[in-house]
DNA sequence: AAGTGGTCTAGACCACCGC
DNA sequence: CGGTGGTCTAGACCACTTG
């Protein structure tokens, strides 16, 4: 084990038994540099680790203050859906449901109102039964490409990931209860739940594609799993 | 703007133009150091952001290569529902509803099994609208106080995290029918759709607390935004 | 075996910002 | 203003891992 991380462990360990309570300030990068016996830079990759995970806030003059926990953050993965049913052990099926040029209601917020459109609706199921149901708008001003490609035998979400870069993504989770498109295709009851991802992606200012994806509840949930080191 | 943030902007952008393209691997910090006159360290700085954001991996030998994306991650961050509220402009208010010793229907995993346990049952509210149903368990072993401490005045949720550190989080989101009590306590219909948000703290390898939190699903979702830098 | 990224040092200087 | 964290350098050595 590197002295950073013996160091980074130490500390963390004051901070979670609150030798150095919340809201406390910790010594200086020099006092503790002295104390640990290392180099000034030592001292601040174990820093850099506890700032990232927001145990600890720096400022300079300031210094270094233990945060007062007003949430929970937690790096979340979203898979590509078929990877995603392929590790859970069950086979994987995709199927086209439309493609054709032009706008929908999916565009609540207008970033796509006056782009040239593609518009995807498409089902991947897991051992045969709908796992999710993908509604997707393209822009073709940014991916020309795809106004000539057939995505019959591939999802335009493995087609944009392996082709097109982004440079910002917005992600909003959250319940709905199923409208009849939905319950038709994920084969589930009218209103009855489903968990939705929605996304968009930009490159640089140009809106890219935005996507909902929905999935019946009760085959659908995330796991984020976060241990403070080691 | 220092000079790891222009170097960190110009990989970037060979990276999202794919000059350099997915999969291909990247000169050596030596070569970039010369390339763009800095020292070693400093394209080590400039690398360490797109490692974090999964635009490159590296490895001793092998050199560092573009990510073939697979997935998209993010960091999601849930509130103290209290701020949360408060931060949407609205009344918050809070509710307890039981507070007794022992467990509960919640403990799936057996993680508490053996442990003596406080069960709380509370609702938070959002200009007098439910908007959380909390159902949580509580290890005494870990958090004695909680026995005697009175949670009609404040919330265990701020309680807990004001006065308890923990160094693992496992967090679950999913969609699910409203069952009776959710149902009854966030007064919408039986079968209706929630957002849950079910979250199990440890301290090293004791099990402190599980929470249950169902949100109705007109009033909650989660948005998380990323931008690969500036 | 050798080449790559990873750690660590000792020091200089910078820039933000609280007092 | 002065003290703190932040950047940067030049170099040594280490340790992983691929060919």
């Amino acid at each position: 084990m590197h002295a950073y991380e013996k160091i980074r462990a130490e500390m963390l360990h004051r901070i979670t038994r609150q030798i150095w309570p919340a809201g406390s300030n910790l010594p200086h990068e020099e006092q503790l540099a002295a104390e640990f016996g290392v180099a000034r830079g030592t001292i601040r990759r174990a820093m850099a680790d506890l700032v990232q995970q927001g145990l600890v806030e720096r400022r300079r003059k300031a210094g270094t203050r233990v945060t007062a926990r007003s949430a929970h953050s937690s790096t979340l993965t979203i898979p590509i859906v078929r990877n995603e049913i392929i590790a859970s052990g069950a086979q994987y099926g995709y199927k086209l449901l439309a493609a054709e040029k032009g706008g929908s209601a999916l565009d609540m917020t207008g970033d796509f109102k006056d782009a040239p459109l593609l518009h995807i609706c498409c089902l991947h199921l897991s051992d045969g039964r709908p796992y999710q149901f993908e509604d997707r708008l393209i822009n073709l001003d940014a991916v020309p490409d795809a106004a000539d490609h057939d995505f019959n035998g591939m999802s335009p979400n493995e087609w944009l990931v392996e082709k097109v870069p982004y440079s910002a993504v917005r992600t909003i989770l959250r319940a709905e209860a199923a409208d009849s498109a939905q319950a038709r295709y994920l084969k589930i009851r009218k209103g009855s739940p489903v968990f939705v991802i929605e996304r968009q992606t930009r490159l640089d200012i140009l809106p890219v594609t935005l996507v909902k994806m929905s999935h019946p509840s009760d085959l659908f949930s995330i796991t984020t799993q976060t241990s403070l080191f080691d």
